[in-house]
DNA sequence: CATTGTCTTCAAAATTCTTTGAAGTCAGTG
DNA sequence: CACTGACTTCAAAGAATTTTGAAGACAATG
């Protein structure tokens, strides 16, 4: 038990916990969080048992991780290998991380769900052809078109952020604001 | 194995684990996703193991799913109690909802990592005291107020959208062009 | 105020997600 | 082309999360 322990290691521990926290929300793994914010904090590019040591991951946990990392674009090969082994270094442009990240995870997830929602109204529409005026499937489907919209809705917000870096407002507003009331009270 | 299932049900299967997804995706458990859904497309109310039955979760999980999504107003008691038992069903303003959890939420989740960031470069600046210019600390202090900079936008973010119902840009979009360059190379 | 059925709680079981570490692959070196 | 050390893979262990269901609290009713 050090009376002294090192304020560096401290200051990386508390930021990759809490950068951890942040990026397992959308959906990333914890150590992922903490392995990038050690090489963001980190003035030389690291190897693998470097990660480890500093993390106290195993081999095969930084392995795994880096490797993801390295195909989200979150974490990079460091130009000059310095030995034997391959070093690593974080991506510092946050924002276009972000983007990307959103553009291929958050957008496909969002579409994914488009397709599901259109999947059960075709089999209420389908089922309506045998039971003509059905109220119960009708008012399904009625609630499902709304789903259905405020999804596509949100695929619309989701894909001007991932490709313009930011939200354009105007196109979906007017849409909006016929198909919500609680957003068009406040929009 | 019955040959004609009921389409009704297929369709709330479908979405309901559609929005199991999404949900899941922002950090609630697929069961309140199939739940919400399942009222969501209902006409009437319905008691706790209907819920259950349809859902097929076990009276507990039920009973804990609905009074979380109680707290969250994702669902409501039913004002008319058609027999003893209690009656829920769905909060259908799904635009304030996300906006209300976003609020109580995210901006929680931001907050919090902001201080923690503030942790960290407290930490280091106390160290600073000692070693005063080493540049390793000074290296890891310039890099932490960039990730500050950066959720401090983020929480400015959503709590516009969490106060407004949606992200005015303006006065974000020039701290942002200041502490990141791809984002003002876009915006 | 006892009975009855509904609702909540919570320890244990089940499930899902993450990490470990040993075995295997690969690349550079002598 | 065998040797060495680094990297990857993956089955099993471990952790974390979710669900179960039985015990008990609660509330309405006679």
């Amino acid at each position: 038990m050090s009376s002294t322990p090192d304020p560096r290691q401290q200051a990386v521990d508390l930021a990759g916990e809490t950068m951890a926290e942040l990026i397992g929300f959308w959906g990333f793994k914890g150590s992922m969080g903490r392995i990038w914010t050690l090489l963001y904090l980190s003035r030389r590019p690291m190897s693998a048992d470097e990660i480890g040591d500093r993390t106290g991951l195993s081999s095969g946990a930084v392995s795994m991780a880096v490797s993801e990392m390295l195909q989200w674009g979150i974490v990079e090969r460091a130009p000059l290998p310095p030995d034997r082994r391959k070093h690593y270094q974080a991506e510092t442009d946050v924002w276009e991380l972000v983007r990307r990240i959103v553009r291929d995870r958050e957008l496909r997830l969002v579409a994914r769900a488009v397709q599901r929602f259109e999947a059960a109204v075709a089999v209420l529409e389908e089922a309506l052809v045998d039971s003509p005026g059905d109220p119960e499937i009708l008012f399904m489907l009625e609630r499902l078109h709304g789903l259905l919209a405020l999804t596509r809705t949100g695929y619309s917000l989701v894909e001007s952020f991932a490709s313009v870096g930011w939200f354009s407002l105007d196109p979906i507003r007017g849409a909006l604001s016929r198909l919500l009331p609680s957003a068009a009270r406040r929009v």
